[in-house]
DNA sequence: GTTTTTATGGTACAAAGGTATCATAAAAAA
DNA sequence: TTTTTTATGATACCTTTGTACCATAAAAAC
């Protein structure tokens, strides 16, 4: 048989050129061609390994959400040592979610394309991305949950709805600077004034 | 000379017809034929009337912009007296951005699709519905001052940092609510769950 | 009533994009 | 070495889409 190649890899280079493509261009303009051209191979390729537009679009989801929680994941680690406070974790995984560099730019741009693609076209189906986001609400739900035993949390606050809330706002916040609205430093600003008050330190 | 029509009125139809096909099949479906099946008229019409398509699209923003303002002053009117109270007037226009019916999730999915393009597109202009987010925000900031002065305001908040989180908060609420990953009714509880800390009764 | 300007319809054309087809190189197995 | 299976390239085809062109109806002005 012929020279044995990791279609797997192979798969996640092409997902990392459409996702190059959908960052600067657009998720629209991340036709075969566009992606076949970033990524350095044929068009026919691209079919050989995915076969139809949708599944390299499909499959792209779950590249995105890798890395989004590879990201995550290494911010967290380098900044919190052997037993991080729960407020650092959160901290940590908020800056995270704001676009402060150009890398986390596109990775919120192209999350943003898909979701907004996702609400007409109920072909795409986005559940890697979305189950990546309630895991970041759980993880910082856990936290307010173990503040809260140690006696950091402030009393009267709920651990879930908080956990919501600041899920939420930190989303809001990363669409106000992806605009343009707000600068990175504000939305910091922001997301700390908020944990002052509910993980006073 | 021939029979003279309004112009600016066969715009705003064709805007309609644009807003529900971006609304139902997505803004990249928005193509000139499916425009001009939407509203009954010819693709030569659409032409006629904005040349281009991108021009239409511009002007759709407009008018999207426009229905908001017109359904969130809409909202407070009917929720308010003749002096409403700084919570009133917040609380309907956040309940506003939440999208609880047909009508509203139309508008905000749309509003992303916007966003989400404008990302990537420089030639897509959409200030008309930042501004139309700007606005509510200085709206919300000098309610929070109004508090402030009648001593409705927590002490030690601040109107402007609160404005901003706010806003901020319902968009992503209304984004998790449109994605569903909350239902309307968790959304309003999380909002008032922050109001009755900033504005207690 | 003729003319002139606006409004509207039908259609053709060129580009782009997704997919299918034909062909071939390459390497492992016999 | 031959064969068989995998991997890769070039390209053709059909559909969609934005735009341009040609024609005509309709009404105001003279």
């Amino acid at each position: 048989m012929p020279k044995v190649v990791d279609h797997d890899q192979r798969r996640q280079e092409i997902a990392g050129a459409l996702l190059r493509v959908a960052a600067g261009r657009g998720l629209h303009n991340a036709g075969l061609r566009e992606v076949a051209a970033e990524a350095g191979m044929s068009v026919r390729l691209i079919q050989y390994y995915f076969g139809t537009k949708e599944q390299m679009l499909l499959f792209a989801t779950q590249h995105l959400a890798a890395r989004m929680g590879e990201r995550a994941m290494a911010r967290i680690r380098a900044r919190t040592g052997e037993t991080p406070a729960p407020r650092t974790v959160i901290e940590a995984i908020l800056d995270e979610a704001l676009p402060d560099d150009e890398d986390s730019r596109s990775f919120l741009a192209v999350y943003k394309a898909y979701f907004a693609l996702s609400l007409t076209d109920p072909a795409l189906d986005i559940k890697p991305l979305t189950e990546s986001s309630d895991a970041i609400v759980r993880v910082i739900a856990d936290q307010l949950g173990v503040a809260r035993e140690s006696g950091q949390l402030t009393p009267g606050r709920d651990p879930d709805l908080e956990a919501y809330s600041l899920a939420a706002l930190s989303a809001g916040l990363g669409d106000a600077v992806l605009g343009g609205s707000r600068t990175p430093g504000q939305a910091r600003t922001i997301i700390r004034y908020h944990l002052d008050r509910l993980l006073p330190a």
